[in-house]
DNA sequence: CTTAGGG
DNA sequence: CCCTAAG
């Protein structure tokens, strides 16, 4: 049987306490640039990410102040950047712990059935944070660890005065499990200062997912409740965040307790976690579903649509509803972490979630920019913080036969070849993905202080990598969307609030390979195009249907901010492919029955609702009747565009038909 | 929830 | 894409 996984990955935490070049305003144009950023954060956590799941099991750090890692010593241990530091101690320590990484399973509903691991707590605490140019820091390791970046890396810290003065980075990295399967990196100092030992927990050398899966499971729908209060450092971020925000995200655990699965809510957090299928058993007429929830787990295509609109997985339509957008996004198993303050989680304001850790997206990991010391030369120092990687969804065969082993085998085949594909960067800012890699933090606005907090990051997975076999869905989004529209979204910058449900929503797993999975989904657009007219119609685009919004994360503060704010969906340009299903599909359904066009060439593709594709069909129609020099974006075929207004001219006729009719019958029948 | 349209 | 009125 095919089964779906939601299991949180949470993950990698990188404290990111960039703080905004003072000097930056002043100095005219900024040096740093998101893009910079971008590349090497990317580098570093694919390091990371990589050598946590490659490489072997003994933890330990070369850096010679930091004293080995104990295996107790959670996931993944620190990033500890110092740019500027004229030290040179660490120089060349950039070796990043080899970890293990171990599955814990769980079977669903049981709390701890086959769940190797306790929970530990969750307690994340920051560590004090060292001075860090990111920037710096990430380029040092990069130029250490043999990793070629392009683009000037240097850039982003670097100001010609202070470039030079750069000395090597140090970059260690400890595990440190949370019991919640979260990976954290914490910063160096948590071997040295404790901040990152977690109060009781007895943390197994390995990192657990269990927690995860427990989560996908729906069984703890609120870890956070047996999460201890934050300690240490964590209290303080969390204060801080919850200080600042109030809003919070919604936390599907939060909201399920505080409210009632109403419309909107529901259809948050479904979006926001796969779990969310087994949550709810949304109520069929058919009554297909109304079984276990389970059931939903199963994709059928019959009932994938369905279990979609009871799911309601489509896009927020309303802001009203998205507060804290990328809080929503926020995964609330990453999020559990020890940060959290229990009263929040009651109150339901996701603000909880982020505050404590970092606001994974689903899927994605998060980092949380903090303060950081005040930086004279206009660069600042950042502390990068990754605070969850979570991985939403995987699709995994599991015969009666398999072991217990061997599906923790699966899983982690299947979290490996995510991670190990690559990683990469995204940078947000308010919440809101730059994709401009070519601004700058002066022209982004952020280069005041108190901006700087606004920045943040996400980790998503790495479309160069991405095998659209592998990610069905978002994943094969990355690479589409490279592929296809590059000039315009660039894949990277893809990123939204906060729905994300990283690209594993539709892993799936056969034996240890990765296949995709089910819906029907088609091949990948990009396949599509090779063999067109092969395609069924029915076929769908089998688009990622969530930008790798994946790791969002953003300061809390921001977060909260941006609750306030009324996210927007990202925009997502339609791919040449995309429009292809989406003509064929009108040209077969007629316009009017946008619902049904949906189920037949975009369903699951949960980021297209039918709204979407009407509107998208009224752009076309426009755009077919403009000049293509006016036309923007990617260019479509002219032969599709063609095809649209025959289709619009067809199918307005058959209405204005039907209409005449139905005038006419009326009057008939009298 | 769907449609249909305006913004 | 968002927002809404209507059905």
């Amino acid at each position: 049987m095919l089964k779906r996984l939601d299991y949180g990955f949470n993950g990698y935490q990188v404290p990111f306490i960039p703080r905004a070049a003072r000097s930056a305003r002043r100095r005219g144009p900024v040096q740093k640039k998101a893009e910079d950023i971008k590349m090497c954060a990317f580098d570093v956590l694919a390091t990371v990410a990589g050598k946590l799941l490659l490489e072997g099991e003994a933890l330990h750090t070369n850096s010679g102040k930091d004293q080995v890692l104990k295996a107790e010593d959670v996931v993944m241990g620190e990033l500890h950047c110092e740019g500027n530091a004229p030290k040179s101690d660490h120089c060349g320590n950039l070796e990043m712990p080899p970890s293990s990484l171990e599955l814990g399973l769980q079977v669903a509903g049981g709390h701890s059935a086959l769940k190797e691991d306790t929970s530990p707590q969750h307690d994340v605490s920051l560590a004090p944070d060292p001075v860090i140019t990111l920037a710096n820091c990430l380029q040092k390791y990069t130029s250490l660890s043999g990793t070629a970046l392009h683009g000037d890396k240097s850039e982003l810290c670097n100001h010609p005065e202070k470039s030079d003065g750069l000395s090597p980075v140090r970059i260690d990295a400890s595990v440190e499990q949370l019991g919640r399967g979260e990976l954290l990196l914490g910063n160096g100092h948590m071997c040295d200062s404790d901040d990152a030992k977690f109060p009781g927990e007895k943390s197994p050398a390995l990192a657990s997912m269990d927690g995860s899966i427990q989560h996908a499971l729906g069984k703890e729908q609120c870890p956070y409740a047996s999460c201890s209060p934050s300690k240490g450092n964590n209290i303080e971020i969390v204060s801080r965040y919850d200080d600042e925000n109030s809003s919070g995200c919604t936390q599907p655990s939060t909201m399920k307790n505080t409210r009632s699965p109403a419309r909107i809510g529901d259809r948050r957090i479904r979006k926001l976690f796969a779990s969310k299928y087994w949550r709810v058993s949304p109520k069929v007429k058919d009554g297909d579903f109304s079984d276990t929830e389970l059931r939903c787990v199963y994709r059928s295509r019959k009932n994938g649509y369905k279990r979609q609109k009871s799911q309601k997985i489509y896009p927020f339509k309303k802001r009203k509803f998205f507060r804290c957008s990328s809080l929503s996004s926020c995964d609330g198993v990453i999020g559990c972490k020890g940060a959290y303050n229990s009263s929040d989680m009651s109150s339901g304001k996701s603000s909880t979630c982020f505050g404590a850790v970092g606001h994974g997206v689903n899927g994605s990991s998060s980092f949380v920019a903090g303060q950081s010391t005040p930086f004279p030369s206009g660069k600042s120092h950042a502390k990068l913080r990754i605070k969850s990687f979570r991985v939403p969804e995987l699709f995994i065969d599991m015969p009666e036969t398999a072991t217990i082993g061997s599906l923790k085998r699966t899983v982690m085949e299947t979290i490996t070849a995510l991670l190990g594909g690559g990683l990469r960067v995204g940078v947000l800012l308010q919440g809101r993905k730059i994709r401009d890699d070519s601004r700058t933090l002066l022209q982004l606005g952020i280069c005041h202080e108190g901006k700087v907090q606004s920045l943040g990051f996400t980790l998503e997975p790495s479309p160069s990598y991405a095998d659209p076999c592998v990610f069905s869905e978002d994943n094969s989004c990355l690479p589409s969307a490279d592929a296809l529209e590059p000039t315009r979204c660039p894949p990277a910058s893809t990123i939204h609030q906060g729905s994300f449900q990283l690209s594993a929503d539709h892993l799936v797993a056969h034996g240890s390979s990765l296949i995709e999975s089910d819906h029907d989904s088609t091949p990948f657009p990009s396949e599509m195009s090779v063999e067109k007219g092969t395609v069924d119609s029915k076929a769908l685009v089998a688009l990622p249907e969530e930008p790798p919004q994946a790791l969002s994360i953003v300061p809390a503060h921001q977060i909260s901010k941006q609750s306030e704010i009324a996210q927007r969906r990202i925009r997502r340009p339609f791919s040449v492919a995309e429009v292809e299903a989406l003509v064929q599909a009108v040209e077969k359904l007629g316009t009017g029955r946008w619902r049904d066009v949906k189920l037949r060439a975009f369903d699951n593709v949960k980021h297209r609702t039918y709204v979407d594709l009407k509107d998208k069909w009224k752009t076309l129609v426009h755009t077919a009747r403009i000049s293509p020099q006016q036309r923007r974006g990617e260019p479509v075929p002219q032969e599709l565009l063609e095809r649209v207004l025959t289709a619009h001219a067809y199918w307005s006729q058959h209405q204005a038909k039907q209409q005449l009719k139905q005038q006419s019958d009326p009057c008939r029948l009298l």
